[in-house]
DNA sequence: CGCCAGGCGGGGG
DNA sequence: CCCCCGCCTGGC
């Protein structure tokens, strides 16, 4: 798949916006990256993105193809700093990410540094997953609920992830024993959304929110981490606790686009 | 060595 | 109800 208008796309914005944790840029540009059972690439050529997937349709779909960036983005120029922000992001698509691979990785991202989130992630692949060959190398897909499910905690010691090892595992249990239906938040409101989420030992509103965003497109969700908390206290000299109701009048339903952009632009400025 | 990193749950006030 | 503390681990 070529894309050949790249104004709303670019692949290390996209992938360097804290969305997403299993793409990695190659030697030669390439960024190569699993997404269910398919390894997929990216690179940058003849001006243009050159989307290398088994499925091209799978792969317009995780990309939002269909989205009208140039719509969303207008929306939500209204005042210096959002215009800055968006400039500096200009290429950042929100992807439609899978909705356990979103929930297990930023249960893993809590109180944690992202060199050691993608370490974590691909342990887990590694060690739980299933073989995937793509030209020659072996990858790993993301383990199911199932999966992870039939373990305890020691068996998950090999992917070092500290504290977190149990709630990986009560995630794994409650979805695979549908006590939490991962499909039907789809059709529930943000707040059902939540709180359904949240019925998950060591899911608080930072990793519902950011699973609501990024692999449900509640483009209303609207999490709130440290970046995000500098942003608004620094740059629009708004109180952490008025951050929703503030950013609800501003940016509307779009909020949750709105925060990826300044999430991406604070990191770089401040 | 101490501190922090894209939070969270639990306990005490 | 709110505040605050400890937390696995690795990197600096």
């Amino acid at each position: 798949m070529f894309i050949e208008n790249t104004q709303h796309f670019d692949l290390k914005q996209t992938f360097e916006c804290g969305q997403c944790f299993r793409w990695n840029e190659q030697q030669d540009g390439e960024y190569i990256g699993v997404v269910g059972n398919y390894v997929m690439g990216a690179k940058n050529v003849n001006g243009g993105i050159e989307i290398i997937c088994a499925d091209d349709f799978f792969a317009a779909q995780y990309f939002d193809m269909d989205g009208d960036y140039a719509k969303r983005k207008n929306k939500l120029q209204c005042d210096e700093i959002i215009v800055k922000a968006i400039t500096n992001g200009h290429g950042i698509r929100l992807l439609k990410q899978q909705p356990w691979e979103t929930l297990v990785s930023f249960i893993i991202s809590t109180n944690n540094n992202i060199p050691r989130i993608k370490k974590i992630i691909e342990l887990l692949c590694e060690n739980f997953g299933d073989k995937l060959i793509h030209s020659n190398k072996i990858y790993y897909s993301f383990p199911t609920a199932e999966t992870l499910a039939e373990l305890n905690v020691t068996d998950l010691a090999v992917i070092r992830c500290g504290y977190r090892d149990k709630f990986i595992i009560d995630a794994a249990k409650k979805v695979a024993s549908g006590e939490i239906n991962l499909q039907k938040i789809s059709n529930m409101s943000l707040e059902q959304g939540r709180s359904e989420l949240k019925k998950v030992t060591g899911v608080g509103d930072k990793v519902a929110e950011c699973v609501l965003l990024f692999a449900y497109q509640k483009y209303d969700a609207f999490p709130k981490d440290v970046w995000v908390k500098r942003v608004f206290d620094r740059l629009y000299s708004v109180d952490e606790e008025d951050i929703d109701s503030f950013v609800r009048d501003k940016f509307g339903d779009l909020c949750g686009l709105a925060q990826q952009y300044l999430f991406y632009y604070g990191r770089q400025l401040l």
